[in-house]
DNA sequence: TATTTTCCTTCTGGTATGATAGGTAATAGA
DNA sequence: TCTATTACCTATCATACCAGAAGGAAAATA
């Protein structure tokens, strides 16, 4: 399972955001109830999205989350970098990751960076603004 | 993280089979030793291979494992899904999943079907011949 | 001041991962 | 027939991650 439920979450929140943009502030325990996912969980998730300035929340009587951005100023891909930490295909690719001493000599390392790159170009092709309209990638992306 | 240990492994020990067709069964100890893994861990993957009819076993002196197939046979997407369970990158497109009844109005389930397929056409696309030979697939597949 | 909301910290039950341990069954060769 | 070798089988275990739940503190509004 390469998306967990915060990856798969995190965008059904931000779709939610998107397409109530125009009412300000949305409290998360409306968004909750829209999306039937407990509210204590997306705290979790929102926090994350904040941290990484996708989305701000105010406090308070009127407060709520929005999105930070324009949907079209938010890749898909790296939302769920955010919240997945990483989407390498496999622990040896991912940020960080101490490079294995057998990497000169392995022959599967070339097949694990072709996927690794059809999965990064994949999901950086579409913006929450392709999933809101669509669902469809607005950019020249083929598969 | 879509690939574990025992995808990876699985790889590297068909890979390793492949080269070395010629001289018969090989033993599963010399296989841990050559690829530096814990042969009483390689012994729950190759029994899954075993089981799937990727390789066979002989036990015995000078019994072992040898290929079942040829490595052109072998495809490494099939034998990715029979370590993993599944390639899916989410729960709600695995095989045998109930399906999700908000899917009519979910607006990033075809952004999860594009990935899906993008992993399953990347990685149906190598053979295990791929791997042994150049690292590069043999058919035409594009990124 | 009361209410609403985000924000922060901690805890928990369940499950998967990556092994390890110890044995049984079959086979070949001495 | 004995012994070494090898696959095969079952059980156990530590650790980490997942998916939440709980309880409160801080800020903002009316």
């Amino acid at each position: 399972m390469l998306i967990s439920t915060k990856g798969r979450y995190a965008l059904r929140v931000l779709v939610d955001m998107a397409e109530r943009q125009a009412e300000g502030y949305i409290p998360l325990k409306e968004i909750a109830e829209r999306q039937e996912i407990s509210e204590k969980y997306l705290e979790s998730i929102v926090k994350e999205l904040v941290k990484n300035e996708v989305v701000t929340g105010v406090r308070g009587k009127g407060g709520g989350y929005r999105l930070r951005k324009t949907p079209e100023q938010i890749n898909v891909g790296e939302v769920l970098r955010y919240m997945e930490g990483s989407l390498s295909p496999v622990a040896c690719l991912e940020d960080g990751a101490a490079p294995c001493e057998r990497s000169a000599r392995c022959r599967t390392l070339e097949f694990w960076h072709g996927l690794d790159e059809a999965i990064r170009s994949y999901t950086s092709g579409y913006t929450l603004a392709d999933l809101v309209q669509t669902g469809q990638p607005g950019n020249d992306y083929v598969i």
